[in-house]
DNA sequence: ACCTGAACACCGTTCAAGT
DNA sequence: ACCTGAACACCGTTCAAGT
């Protein structure tokens, strides 16, 4: 252990009202985070607005940025579990065209889930104590990728297709993140380039 | 003025000193940012490290964020006047593929030139005070592809051919991101994909 | 056993005093 | 006129004392 800090709850929640205060602190935190800004969010607040004292908060987390780790974790688990189901799909049955709808709509919904996205990817990318959980994150999908990638007819070695992989998840980020902030006819219409340029992608691979 | 924080420099510098100092203090910051990182990047140690004290590096700059915000600026303009030289070229006698070369080539060019760019866009991103000076930015460069756009065969409206730019714009930032990130080959294939992806987003549009 | 909040450490910023 | 750095405000974190 040492001097390392830790980012993990202190102890495993044994009871349930531990339970729902920690869920009760994670849900205060996003929504201030939407309301008061990245910046204005303190500690004191958060207990504040939780109804306990700072003192109690550090009794469930060991720092602030840990609950902002709790929040991400809890939505980069959801992404990892929806990629292992499209993984678990039966893809060489199917079209390139119909894998790559099944992918930009998943993902999209993965987006549009989650409360506050751009403050929270904001602070996945601000807070470097937040970046390993993303780059296990990343790396995942894209071992994933590389995996669904032969099945639709890219036949390159793992280091090509993880690459491919990569290019594929930080341009889908990029662009899916521009559909949250739009609405309606234009979100629908980014969703709808995405998906070409990822056919795009796939098929130059091919 | 009332309670806004300034965030340019206190006044202009007059004499060569003053000049050569917050140059001094630009480029400590820039070596700093890279070589401590973003959180441990302090006043004081930005002011010994330039061999001044806080107080000096306050006549200078009005705070912190200020600092950043004039080595973003930096970048900032040299990529608008990059755009703006771009846009006085014949476009129309040329052919897209050549376009979009040129595009890449040079938004490729910018991206490396400028010395912890990583750090550079995560502080532009994290950092709220930032934000007007990306987006003002990002502004610009579509309202100048907009303007290049229909030179190369795209022939929509005006906020038809904004919102292609903004695709444009997302896609290009995400991916030259992770050349400046790889070497050699990869970072190569990696502008080629970019290259072939926008050619592709072009063409869905003509 | 669990909670509280004053106290501590640290960093951004200021300003009275020095040259 | 310019510079210094102790002092102040504020926020993350701790821990002795309370229930």
């Amino acid at each position: 252990m040492e001097s390392t800090r830790r980012l993990t709850p202190r102890r495993d929640p044994q009871q349930q009202r531990s339970k729902d205060r920690i869920q009760l602190i994670l849900e205060v935190t996003a929504r201030l985070m939407d309301e008061v800004g990245f910046d204005d969010l303190t500690t004191i607040l958060i207990a504040k607005e939780a109804g306990m004292s700072v003192g109690t908060l550090y009794h469930y987390f060991p720092n602030k940025h840990s609950i902002l780790r709790a929040i991400a974790r809890n939505w980069l688990d959801h992404w990892d579990q929806v990629i292992l189901e499209i993984n678990a799909l039966p893809i060489e049955t199917m079209e390139m065209e119909e894998v790559v709808n099944i992918l930009i709509d998943t993902f999209a919904r993965v987006y549009q889930k989650q409360k506050g996205i751009l403050h929270l990817v904001r602070a996945m990318f601000a807070i470097p104590e937040l970046k390993d959980l993303d780059e296990r994150h990343d790396e995942f999908i894209i071992a994933n990728m590389a995996n669904i990638l032969p099945q639709i007819g890219i036949n390159k070695s793992l280091t090509d297709r993880k690459y491919i992989a990569r290019t594929y998840l930080e341009m889908t980020h990029a662009l899916l993140l521009v559909a949250c902030q739009q609405r309606g006819t234009r979100a629908r219409q980014t969703l709808e380039d995405t998906r070409e340029l990822v056919y795009c992608l796939f098929l130059r691979h091919l």
